[in-house]
This record gives C-alpha cells, sequence and structure tokens, in this order.
DNA sequence: TTTATTTTATACCGAATCGCATAATAAAAG
DNA sequence: CTTTTATTATGCGATTCGGTATAAAATAAA
C-alpha cells in the first residue's frame, strides 16, 4: 500500500524516512529477539506510533520478516566490503569470521538475528521457517562459490564439504556469542576453524 | 518446599508422576518454544492445573531450566546407549550426527532445545543464557575427550581444534533440522562433516 | 475422631498483548 | 476554496498472560 518511492505522494506527507525506521526495527528485533519484542516497543524506537507502524510496514510477522532481509542485506554489504576478492582459504576464512564475529558481538552480545532468533519462532510460523530454511541454502552456496573460485582444484566433494563446514561454523559462532563466550575463546575458536577448513582444501 | 521422596508423605498425595509429568513439561517447550509456550499450554499437556504446576516446580523460567536439564540428560543417555566405546574418528562422529538427527527430528521438526529454543532467550534470561553457555563448553569438553580417548596420536592442537569442529557441526545440525531441511541432505552434510574433522585428526 | 498438613480446584487480578476503529491533520488535486 | 488522499493521534476492545488468593478435598498423625 504505502509507496516508498521519491515522488511526493498525494496526501500528508510522512514525517519519517523509511529506510532510517527498517533499520530501527531490525536493530530492536535483533537485540531482544520477536516474542520479546512488543509493538510498544518498536513504537517507542522508531517513533512512530503504532497505527503509523502497522499501515507502513504490516502485522508484526512481517515486520520481521522484512528485519530479516535487512539484517541479511547489512551483513552481505559489511562483508563484501571486507572480503578480498582473492585469498588463501585460510584467509579469507579468518576475515570473514572475524567481520562477522564484530557484527555479531555489536552493543550487546546479540549473537545473529537469523540463526539465534528467528530460529525460535520456526515451528510457529512457517513465513519464518521457510526464510530461514532459504538462509540457510545460501549461506552453503556462497561458501561453495567462494572455494570454487578460491581453490578450484580442490575435488568438489571437498569444496563442497568445506562449504558446509564453513556454514557450520558460523551457525556456531552466532550460538557463542549470544551466549556470552569470552572474546578470547570466540577468536581461538575463529582460528581454528579457518585452519581446519582450509587443510581439507589444500591437501 | 515438594518432595519427591518415595515416603508417603504427610497431607494429600498427589495424583501425577513427577518424572512423566517434567518429561512432559520438556516435551512442551521443546516443540514450542519458551515464549511461545503458556502456562496454560502446559497445563493442559501435564493435566495439571496451574496453581499445582507452580507449586510443585516453581515459575516459568525454573520450569525452562528444568526443562534443559532433563533434555540434555535424556540425550546424554540416548548417546552413551548408541555410541561405542571404541571407534575410528569418522565412524564415532557419524555415529553420534546420526543418533542425534534422530533425536532433532523426533515428531515436528524441533531441533534442540538448547541450541534452537533457549539461545532465543537469552538475552532476556541470565539463568537460561549462562546455562547455554555452560552447554556449550560441556559439548566442546565431551569431543575433546572423546578425541583424546579415540586419536590420542593426534596433535593437541588438532584434537582441540576438532572437538571445537565436531561441536559447530552440532550446532548447525540442529537449525538445519529445526529449519526443515531435506532429510537427504541433512545426511549428506553429516557425512561430510564426520570425514571432514576425521581427517583433521589422522593425516 | 480430631488436628495438622499437603495437594487440588475455582476463581480472580492486574498487566500486557495485538490489532483496529475513529477522528484529527496535512498536503496535493480539482 | 473544495475535495481527495494519505498519515498521524487517541483510544478502545477482546484476549491472553503469569501468578496467586482462597477454599475444598484427601491423607497422615495425634
Amino acid at each position: 500500500m504505502s509507496k516508498a518511492g521519491q515522488t511526493r505522494g498525494r496526501g500528508r506527507p510522512r514525517k519519517f524516512d523509511e529506510r532510517a525506521v527498517r533499520q530501527t526495527i531490525m536493530e530492536t528485533f535483533w537485540q531482544k529477539g520477536y516474542a520479546a519484542t512488543s509493538l510498544d516497543d518498536l513504537s517507542k524506537a522508531t517513533g512512530l506510533v503504532r497505527p503509523s507502524l502497522y499501515a507502513a510496514f504490516g502485522n508484526k510477522e512481517e515486520m520481521f520478516l522484512r528485519a530479516m532481509d535487512d539484517f541479511v542485506i547489512r551483513v552481505q554489504g559489511d562483508l563484501n566490503r571486507q572480503v578480498p576478492r582473492d585469498a588463501a582459504p585460510e584467509d579469507a576464512l579468518r576475515i570473514i569470521y572475524t567481520a562477522m564475529l564484530e557484527i555479531y558481538s555489536r552493543a550487546q552480545a546479540r549473537g545473529c538475528l537469523v540463526f539465534s532468533t528467528a530460529v525460535a519462532e520456526a515451528p510457529a510460523h512457517p513465513e519464518i521457517r521457510s526464510r530461514l530454511a532459504q538462509r540457510l541454502v545460501q549461506t552453503d552456496t556462497q561458501f561453495r562459490r567462494l572455494f570454487d573460485h578460491i581453490a578450484p582444484d580442490a575435488p568438489e566433494g571437498a569444496r563442497q564439504a568445506a562449504a558446509e563446514m564453513a556454514a557450520a561454523v558460523l551457525h556456531s559462532l552466532g550460538l557463542r556469542v549470544r551466549a556470552g563466550t569470552e572474546a578470547d575463546d570466540v577468536h581461538g575458536f575463529i582460528a581454528n576453524a579457518a585452519r581446519s577448513i582450509a587443510a581439507g582444501l589444500t591437501p
């Protein structure tokens, strides 16, 4: 219904920047999770009153789905900015995991909006579950493509296995951060994981 | 307050088996998560009326903490029953993951009560968060001890790295099951992971 | 039987929840 | 200016939530 186009529209103009509000919604869900975030929380955080939120972004589940998308977009942006096009697998993995750790650790230990928050709602909300599933295969695929590019001489089975392992480490990283694991331990985990996975690619 | 001793106590006798009720509570939290499970849900599932639940098991958070313990106890029991004392690392890992997959997949795809449900409540409930953290280090430690026993010739660094990777695969497994990943894909993931991790132990 | 103790059953409480209905407001279009 | 359209502000309404107060019921102890 609400168009975010640059044209001035017809009725009363909005007092808020849609992109900024979406970021705030995402941050709020990220911090507190889906169930623990009330529409009043979102209203307070964004400065928008509840009916405005509803009119602009739909109901709570739709807002959360959008937040999942915005989270992924932001993470992908940060990663693309930091990960070099060509690097040895171990270096690439260490860079990726370090960047993800930085993201996961911002403010309070929040972990991953998708892996640590959406997952809890999966049984009750099929839409969230399906988007979570999408995200899982996408992560596998992205690592697979990275290894196809970075370690093309490794056998296909090794590249696929390494991709799945690399994704698994990411899932575990989100968990560990959210559980409040010591930073040193997490860094050790990252270093070990990068080395192990890379070893499987260059024997 | 309430003692579950075998002596008949003094007042009116209970009409329920405490162990069975605890299992039901655990199952309910496992299926629906913490926030989505109301005390009424637990009341319906157990047949106990709310004040009885409260008197016997405390408030909702205490019930959930107990459920986490009961879940871990049950998982450990199943594992100890299935995992052979001596096996090649790859076989041991495949057996463990297959057993965990069977547990995670019972009834509806539920995943892990700890890794997929408790994690969402971590920010709001410090007790849950600390128990989750405990569980993470315990998992690492258990795999480490397994490898110390099963692959004593591997260098210590390799055993530690393999243990953390093995735990990461477990975290990822819970996620994938809860997201509804195809059974064949999950089995492939398990096989690849077992092979990769074992390769890091016997070079 | 009487008393003490514990569990069950009923009912209630105040707070918080999501969603919406309605009216006031602000701008563009006619 | 008048009409149309879109957004904001106020507030309600039905439901659900976790937790508890109170009384009835059931058993052991005295």
